[in-house]
DNA sequence: GAGTGGTCTAGACCACCAG
DNA sequence: TGGTGGTCTAGACCACTCC
């Protein structure tokens, strides 16, 4: 029994070093996306581990999203999560299961003064600067949501559209390039009528019914990433929260 | 190694028939709301089974929100849930985060044909009867929802207003005098404007803006068991999902 | 039939809480 | 200090998938 990679009588469960590991290999490229695990016991003998602690980390990892079991088969790797969140949209026709997801277009990427609302859960004092990504979210070429996403300037230094756009949106690139895997913490939705800056960008009437959506999302050791703000015009779309 | 109470050599898993064994209890009054529950290693010994699928299956009565486990203290019985449901209000004062829980008051209960969008998931033809319970949420003495269930009549032959209150809400009665634990299946949020009926209920203008809920809700064995439409002015309260 | 995830055991030790 | 939940092991067997 010798120590191999795992640091083992550390505060930290070895479960939980486990999935440290795991999650760094795939940051590093060393397991790759849509592609199988090595066999749990593959990997227990591999960290000098019994099978259930690796069984037990796989299923942590399982449950954030991160991987994918299927019986008789293996452990795979998902590709990183959009921007959209976890709620699809639901087509309200006829009890049809068409559950979509839109398209993100982002509009645009720049150093703003942040808005108060966010101050307090990224941990900024008032009026300091933070990046804003906005966007436009359609579904069939039809405009129904936009959002604006704030993120600590200290957090990330350099940041550009590009990137982000050749990453397939912002979570996808913090996971591929920051090695920071994303969880929602938190999610508020209000109804409001629309203010004539959005409803022009979303091509509706002031004044129209939609929700706005405040979410919050943090890193897997719990420090906060990114605070996200969204109108939507779910009029006759569904948000699905299963 | 004597089978006691449990089947070994069923389909079902062991630690599967460990939680319906401690459903069961519940259910029967043996072991009580907000008490303790024998240690693991009790249990084990009881249901002749290891500690480690007395956890296993503890575990996922954790996470469906039946128990509670405290390090070094026990493992308690929750209460039922209460039919607001799983996501509280959040008062939006300035990051005040003082989530409170709206007062039901159960203004009728009778049979009606039931909605067509409720049939589907149901299992229920066009135009059957269903049992409608209508409710009306306040926060502060304020009006906020307006609330319809629909439950199958062969599902429930007898059912008055009278003893839903005396259980403290509908999932309290099927828990507790049903053996019914339940689960949501899946929640829809639309925005909607609201129509004469409803805006006479909510004491609110035609025309304002309020969000749309349907809420589905099984029982741990996956069969459908109510569908629930609720309108909600959520100007000032934002729903809180976590 | 070989290989994978899924279940289960018996026994050990650790971390936390209460009296 | 004794009892509880939390972690970990080594080894066994089952259930499923694919060749």
């Amino acid at each position: 029994m010798q120590d191999k990679t795992l640091q083992k009588l550390q505060k930290q469960p070895l479960y939980r070093q486990v999935e440290e590991h795991i999650l760094s290999k795939i940051n590093e490229g060393y397991f790759l996306i849509n592609e199988a695990l090595p066999s749990e016991w593959d990997l227990a003998k591999l960290l000098d581990v019994s099978q259930g602690t690796v069984r037990k980390a796989l299923t942590e990892l399982v449950e954030y999203g991160i991987l994918s079991r299927q019986q008789g088969v293996g452990t795979f790797v998902n590709p990183p999560p959009s921007d959209w969140g976890k709620f699809p949209l639901n087509v309200s026709d006829k009890s049809n299961l068409i559950q979509e997801e839109p398209k993100q277009e982002i509009l645009s990427l720049s150093k703003v003064t942040i808005p108060d609302a966010a101050t307090h859960f990224l941990n900024l004092r008032r009026a300091q600067q933070a990046w804003q990504i906005t966007s436009l979210w359609r579904l069939n070429a039809k405009v129904i949501a936009v959002d604006y996403a704030y993120l600590s300037c200290e957090f990330l230094e350099h940041l550009s559209a590009r990137v982000i756009k050749e990453s397939g949106g912002l979570y996808s690139f913090l996971q591929r390039k920051h090695a920071t895997h994303i969880a929602v913490k938190e999610e508020q939705l209000f109804v409001m009528r629309l203010a004539k800056e959005e409803a022009v960008l979303l091509q509706a009437d002031t004044a129209d019914a939609a929700t706005l959506i405040i979410r919050m999302t943090q890193n897997l050791n719990a420090e906060p990433i990114e605070w996200r703000k969204r109108i939507l015009l779910n009029h006759e779309f569904a948000i699905v929260i299963r």
